[in-house]
Order: C-alpha cells, then sequence, then structure tokens
DNA sequence: TAAAAGTAGCTC
DNA sequence: AGCTACTTTTAT
C-alpha cells in the first residue's frame, strides 16, 4: 500500500506558513512522490511550488485534502541527508524551512511564477477595455499595471463567470542542449547515396565509412571530425545517414584545463599535519582540527594530500574558501591536482552555470567541491573530509535570513558522514582557537614558512606626527620614500585601503549643510565620476546640487577623501607610476576581480590601490612592498571583535610582502601605534594577541566566553518599533536565567534604513537550552507584531554589533 | 451611498 | 506572500 499523503513545505516564507501542509497523493503520480522532490500545489486560489518533506497514510490534517497536481523532479532534489540539514538549519538560525531549502538550491530550480486571464464567455467583452485586451488571444498574460476601477472590473467578470484567472508556476532548471547526431543503424553508407557531384557529402559519406563513430557528437564536433561543413551535417540527418538527437552538455565558463601536477614533496611539519588528516580519514572520526599555519607555510598542499587521501578511500571532498580567495589561482591549484573531478561553485558563475556544477555534483561526477559559503550545502554523498579555508572570515556567516554558519553546518554534516573537518588559518577565529584551547578541536601548527623565507620587517608609523603644512594627510614621509624606492628598482608595490572612514561628502561651505539621504538617517556619498550623490543603504541617488537648499549659497564642497580621491593624490606624489585601483566599484563587472589581478600580476602596474579585497589570496612574487594607509578605522567601531579584525587583517597582509626571492617590507600607518592589536599583528604574534584578547572578552563577558543572540526589531514608525522592542524584552526576561544578560533595546546607530526604523536588542548568555525555543514561540504567538509592520530578525552569533 | 482604504484571517 | 471577506473612513 502506498502512501496516501504528502506533507508539503510551501513556498510562502511567512511565519503562519512554516509549517508541512498534507496533500492527496493521486494515484497517477504515486510513484513519483518522495521525500525531497519539488511539486506543484494548489495553495488557496494560488499554484505554488512545494518540497515534499514527508509521507504518511493519513492526514493530521481534518478536512478536505487538495491533491499534488504535478510532480517536477524524477529523482528527489534534497536527499535524505540534506532534508534532514536543510530542517536543522531552519530551527538553529530561527529561518523558514523553505528558506533553507531554497539556498540549498540553485537559483535556477526557484519557481517563477505567473498568472493568465482567459476570457470565457461566448460574446466578446462589452467595455473598450476588455475587448482591448483580448482582441488576439482569449489567455493573456495577467496585466502589470490596473488601475482600481480595472481590477474590480476583473473581479466583477470572474464574478459572472466569463473570465478565469490562472496560476503558473515555471520552473527553470533546464539543463543546456545542443544539436547532436548518431550513426542511423542499418544504414547504407555508400558513394551512390549522394550525387557524384555533391562533394561534401561524398567526403562525408567515405569518411563515415573509413571512421564511424559510436554513441553521439554534437553537430560542429562531427562536422569537424569529417571536415566538412555544419549545413551538410544537417543534410545528412535529411537523408537519413545520420539521427538527430540532442546531448546534455555543460556550460563551462572557465574553461581552464590546466597540467596535471602531481603530489609535492611535504616538509616535516606538513608531513605531520598531513598524516594525521589522513588517519582521520580512513578512521572515520568525526574530529575537528584546528590548522593554524602562517601565510606561506603550505596548508594547501596539506589540503590536496588529505582531499587525495579520501578519494583513494572511495569518498567525496568539500573544501570551503573565501569568496575572495576563489581567484583563479586557487582553483587552478586544485584543477590541476584533481582536474575534471572538480566542481567549483561562486557567484560569478551565472545561474545555469551554477545549475550545471549542482547536478554534476548531485550525480555523482564531481567528487570535490570547491566554493564559497553556500557550498558547504553541495549535494555530495559520502563525505571523506571537509575543509574549511581562512576559517576566521566573516564571510562564511551569511548576513541575512537564513543566516547560517558555513562553519557550524560543516561540522553538523561531518557528523553524519563520520568524517573530519579541517579548519585553517594563519588568524583563526578566537571562538576556534579557544575550543582547541579546551580540546574540543585539535590543534595542528604548520610554524615555518616554506623554504624559510622571512617574514618581512614592518615599520609602524605614527600618524599623529603627520601634520604640517606641506605633508599629504593619507601620506606619511615614510610611505612616500618606500613608494618612490620601490618604483625605482622596477618592482611592485601593494597599498590598502580601509574603506570605512573613506567616503566623499558633500557640504556647504556657508552654512555647513550636508546631503542626507531622504529615506535612511545617514549622509551621501559623492561619486564624483557618475557626478551623483548616492546612498549606500538604500541606494537612494540624486544629482549633485550646485546650490544649497538652505541658505541658496553657491559654496558647496566635497569633504572625506574617497579612493579616487587617494588614487588622484597618489598620482600627484608619483607622477610617473602606473596605479591600478581595486574597489567595489572597479570590480563590479564580472570577472572584474580577475580581470584587476591578472593585470597587476603580468607587471602592467606598479602599485595595487584597493580595499580589504586585495588583502586576500593575492599571492604575487613580485610584490616588494605593502602599505596600508589607515590600519585604524577598524578599531574605531562599536564592535567587540574591532580589534580582532583589525589584527587579522594587518597580519594577512603583513603575509603578502616578499613571497618571492627579493626581500619585502610592510609599512602600516595608524594613528594608534601602541595598540596592542597593530603591535602584535606587526610582530604576527597570534598566540600574543590570542591571550591579550581572550582576557578582554573573558572581562567584558563577550564570545567566546559567552554566546550571543541578537534580535533585530524593525517597523515603519519609530515609535511601534521602539514599543515593541521593550514589550519583546521584557517577554525575553522570564525566559531567561540568572546568567544571562539582556542589552537594550537601544536604536541602531543608522536608526532609520529605506524609511523603516531599527532597534536592537542583545542577549548575552552561557546556557540557555530552552531560549530557542522560548524565541520561537514568542515570535509566533505575536499577532502585534504582524498587525503592527513589524519585522523581526534573529541573528544567533552575529558578526556586526552595530 | 458608493467607493476607497484599512485590516483580520486563511491557505492542506 | 497573496488573496478574500469584512470594517471603517471619506468624498460626492
Amino acid at each position: 500500500m502506498m502512501a496516501q499523503t504528502a506533507q508539503v513545505i510551501v513556498d510562502v516564507a511567512t511565519r503562519q506558513t512554516d509549517q508541512p501542509y498534507d496533500y492527496a497523493i493521486p494515484e497517477t503520480l504515486a510513484d513519483q512522490v518522495e521525500p525531497g522532490v519539488r511539486v506543484i500545489v494548489p495553495f488557496g486560489r494560488r499554484k505554488l511550488q512545494g518540497f515534499v518533506v514527508g509521507l504518511s497514510d493519513t492526514a493530521a490534517f481534518d478536512g478536505k485534502l487538495k491533491a499534488i497536481e504535478q510532480v517536477l523532479d524524477l529523482t528527489p532534489v534534497l536527499d535524505p541527508e540534506l532534508l534532514a540539514l536543510s530542517k536543522w538549519v531552519a530551527t538553529t538560525t530561527f529561518s523558514f524551512w523553505i528558506a533553507t531549502m531554497q539556498t540549498m538550491l540553485p537559483a535556477a530550480m526557484r519557481a517563477k511564477y505567473d498568472r493568465t486571464l482567459t476570457w470565457t464567455a461566448d460574446e466578446k467583452p462589452a467595455d473598450g477595455w476588455g475587448q482591448a485586451l483580448f482582441r488576439h488571444a482569449r489567455t493573456v498574460p495577467y496585466p502589470d499595471t490596473l488601475t482600481a476601477a480595472q481590477t474590480r472590473q476583473l473581479r466583477a467578470w470572474v464574478k459572472a463567470d466569463q473570465l478565469t484567472v490562472d496560476y503558473i508556476v515555471h520552473n527553470r532548471a533546464k539543463a543546456k542542449t545542443q544539436k547532436a547526431v548518431k550513426l542511423a543503424p542499418g544504414k547504407a553508407l555508400t558513394s551512390a547515396a549522394a550525387p557524384k557531384n555533391a562533394k561534401a557529402q561524398q567526403k562525408l559519406l567515405t569518411g563515415l565509412q573509413t571512421k564511424p563513430f559510436t554513441g553521439v557528437l554534437t553537430q560542429p564536433v562531427a562536422a569537424a571530425r569529417y571536415g566538412v561543413s555544419v549545413a551538410t551535417v544537417r543534410l545528412a540527418e535529411k537523408a537519413g545517414w545520420l539521427q538527430s538527437t540532442t546531448v546534455n552538455i555543460r556550460r563551462n565558463p572557465l574553461a581552464i584545463r590546466p597540467e596535471r601536477d602531481q603530489p609535492k614533496r611535504l616538509t616535516a611539519d606538513q608531513q605531520q599535519a598531513a598524516d594525521q588528516f589522513v588517519a582521520a580519514v580512513a578512521a572515520k572520526t568525526p574530529q575537528t582540527f584546528l590548522l593554524e599555519g602562517v601565510t606561506g607555510s603550505g596548508k594547501t598542499e596539506v589540503y590536496l594530500q588529505t582531499i587525495q587521501a579520501a578519494l583513494d578511500d572511495g569518498r567525496t571532498a568539500l573544501m570551503l574558501v573565501p569568496e575572495i580567495a576563489l581567484t583563479p589561482q586557487m582553483v587552478h591549484r586544485v584543477l590541476a591536482r584533481f582536474g575534471d573531478a572538480v566542481a567549483v561553485l561562486h557567484s560569478g558563475l551565472s545561474d545555469g552555470e551554477k545549475f550545471d556544477e549542482w547536478r554534476r555534483i548531485q550525480r555523482g561526477e564531481a567528487r570535490i567541491v570547491v566554493g564559497a559559503r553556500s557550498a558547504v550545502f553541495a549535494p555530495l554523498a559520502n563525505i571523506g573530509v571537509i575543509i574549511i579555508d581562512e576559517e576566521h572570515e566573516t564571510s562564511y556567516k551569511q548576513d541575512e535570513a537564513p543566516r547560517y554558519h558555513a562553519r557550524n553546518v560543516a561540522l553538523h554534516r561531518a557528523k553524519t558522514f563520520h568524517c573530519p573537518v579541517i579548519l585553517g588559518s594563519a588568524t583563526p577565529s578566537l571562538e576556534s582557537r579557544a575550543r582547541a584551547e579546551k580540546g574540543v578541536y585539535t590543534l595542528v601548527r604548520l610554524p615555518e614558512r616554506i623554504n624559510d623565507r622571512p617574514l618581512p620587517p614592518v615599520h609602524i608609523i605614527d600618524m599623529r606626527k603627520n601634520s604640517g603644512a606641506r605633508v599629504q594627510p593619507d601620506f606619511s614621509p615614510e610611505l612616500v620614500a618606500a613608494l618612490e624606492n620601490t618604483l625605482a628598482k622596477h618592482e611592485q608595490s601593494v597599498l590598502l585601503l580601509n574603506r570605512r572612514g573613506y567616503s566623499a561628502q558633500a557640504m556647504c561651505r556657508n552654512c555647513g549643510w550636508i546631503a542626507r539621504c531622504p529615506n535612511c538617517d545617514i549622509s551621501l556619498t559623492v561619486h564624483r565620476a557618475a557626478r551623483k550623490l548616492v546612498c549606500h543603504y538604500c541606494g537612494h541617488e540624486e544629482p549633485i546640487p550646485t546650490r544649497c537648499p538652505v541658505c541658496n549659497s553657491d559654496k558647496i564642497r566635497f569633504f572625506g577623501t574617497g579612493t579616487e580621491k587617494v588614487e588622484d593624490t597618489l598620482q600627484k606624489i608619483l607622477p610617473t607610476a602606473r596605479i591600478l585601483r581595486m574597489d567595489a566599484d572597479s570590480t563590479r563587472k564580472k570577472g572584474g576581480h580577475a580581470r584587476i589581478l591578472n593585470a597587476f600580476g603580468k607587471g602592467q602596474a606598479d602599485i595595487l590601490l584597493g580595499t580589504q579585497m586585495i588583502a586576500k589570496g593575492l599571492d604575487f612574487p613580485t610584490v616588494t612592498l605593502v602599505g596600508v594607509i589607515n590600519a585604524d578605522t577598524a578599531l574605531g567601531m562599536p564592535d567587540f571583535r574591532a580589534s580582532e579584525r583589525t589584527f587579522q587583517l594587518l597580519t594577512q597582509v603583513a603575509g603578502r610582502a616578499g613571497r618571492g626571492s627579493k626581500p619585502g617590507s610592510v609599512i602600516i600607518q595608524t594613528y594608534n601605534p601602541d595598540h596592542y592589536a597593530i603591535q602584535l599583528a606587526a610582530r604576527q604574534d597570534y598566540e600574543g594577541f590570542f591571550r591579550r584578547e581572550m582576557r578582554l572578552r573573558h572581562q567584558g563577558k563577550y564570545p567566546p566566553y559567552y554566546y550571543t543572540v541578537l534580535l533585530t526589531i524593525s517597523a515603519p514608525s519609530e515609535t511601534v518599533t521602539a514599543q515593541e522592542s521593550y514589550r519583546i524584552a521584557g517577554d525575553l526576561k522570564p525566559l531567561l536565567s540568572q546568567t544571562a544578560i539582556v542589552l537594550g533595546p537601544t536604536p541602531r546607530s543608522i536608526t532609520r534604513i529605506n524609511n523603516r526604523y531599527y532597534y536592537q536588542i542583545l542577549v548575552k548568555f552561557k546556557k540557555e537550552p530552552a531560549l530557542g525555543r522560548g524565541l520561537h514561540n514568542l515570535l509566533t504567538n505575536s499577532q502585534a507584531l504582524l498587525k503592527n509592520k513589524v519585522q523581526v530578525a534573529i541573528d544567533f552569533e552575529p558578526q556586526q554589533i552595530m
């Protein structure tokens, strides 16, 4: 007896609908409906995509069931492991189940919805607008813009049975196909089959006889094989010598096929690390390793050899890297070792390309997955090892719902697959390093740089002394001298600009008016090139005013330094230098990031000036000078992780200088030269930093000593936002034990964004087993929130507290 | 007095 | 979310 009822999670992301709905399984679909397949179901008046999450013989719903209309997949898109994982992620991140299932799948699988109108009555509509609407067809797309009167008219027609509204679900997931041919069976391919003077056809005929093929060839490939044109191949189909068919082809954007390389010889330290990892892979222990290795200590080779061990054992491997580190250089290394068995998932791929890679993984064609955060959900079976490189990177935490941390997801998957996880970093997050201290993770160190290349000397420049009329505010004499020197030697420099604090604003010199966003509590940023004022929060744009709207003076001036301005200044100081700028603006276009790095690598510029993104991943032996223009902007942030961020960033960049044969040097400009994060980063003293920072976190009752949950409450009205925030804080306290601490509610530093007001509540706690359930109930049971258009976002272990 | 605007409740 | 049925407001 087949199951009668399916439990379906429907594609509506709200609290009220975040639960399975029962549907009847029609007999015709009985063999196709199973957990993890996508279906189309009627829901209210609409039709929606949904996911089958369970089967049963009887329905829990006490009423007449609607039936599943269509099954979209031949095999489940979520296997039992991923289905269970999606549920787990939803619960632990306070997200809707549908949302976690959607993020696990390539965007191409997300449904697209459409509505159509069909005129069903015999006589045409009397009304002129209606006549125009159905002039060409009985069924037309639902109009985008309708007046109130038109909507009313439509409703009336529906009521009078003259018109129906139909709901359509489109499945965008399509494999790319190409026309192809195969040999027609039992067809005589003698030269008599074509006219004697048809040279191309004769050539193809002889070719097919002397060099026949098996299987399927795409038209162009077949044409090339026999030295004829595609048109001739098509003729051959017409003549029946070849049969027409289609093949699924893989969209392959990178198309890099590096030459295969061999495992490299490991140093003693590397070998010792690799041995432990390989042993854990073989023993199938879900052990977590923290691989603490300075930049250039050869972590990647250890990863590759561990992956090899998993493959040799008949299992698969998952490797996560920060998006920004997913450079061609890095992808190249993995492809060189494992070739076609690798699937790469990153934001540079189109939806179609991501879909193709996903399918290759699901079908078992790709056994190694390299990708950014969301690749942690790759549909790999039988995972043998999970590697997270640069594990401290904040980009592993998604900062919008579902707010999952890829590291936590990885640890959970590792438990189900009984496989080890390797967390690698030169500057581990305090959380991970503390766990290693407690013995939860196994600490493995790679203390030495390969080939014993020394770390570059680091000079800290006190910018407080950099005042006076003649000096440039952003460039100390020491930095200028070092840049000139490097330029003279025809070597390359990298200059890092901490983005925060670097934005130009428009101000009236006469009355002090500053251009502000009408929707947000923030000043607008000047974009000189586009001659516009832009809000970085809501996207609002307006032209730069020529006159002050308050006092009508024409003395509008720009102040503050943008990256563009720093580039100008730099060009003035070093007129002969070739400068490449890399920031959000210059890398916006697809592949912009890679293109700039590539140009710099080829020596087409002397100086690479950029934001955070240049700190990661790039490995140019030719760079001998690294300068940090403003080391401390992060330190000014009211965030307990400010020091950690600063330390990580500076340590990271310092490791970028002198990777080749020539010695390098690092210059850090700062207004806080004595700050421990800067001092210890200059000495590359991670352990020193860890001890010091842990003491402060202990005193401040912050992670890793306490867990944190951040509630962000927002509504269009500030009064309502404040009221509801206090109510929630009040409801929260009885759920907590004595040891928990509730901070707030407080308005967020930028209180209004896009005309919504934001308040926050931070909960710090050691152990609150009831908190998760409590929070969940608090939100689902609050009608007041729904009524007042209040949104509550819950972020467990937030990365940014602002 | 009818239309528009607001809002509460539901979707298997 | 998107839809409907119902209530309150408001303009003619």
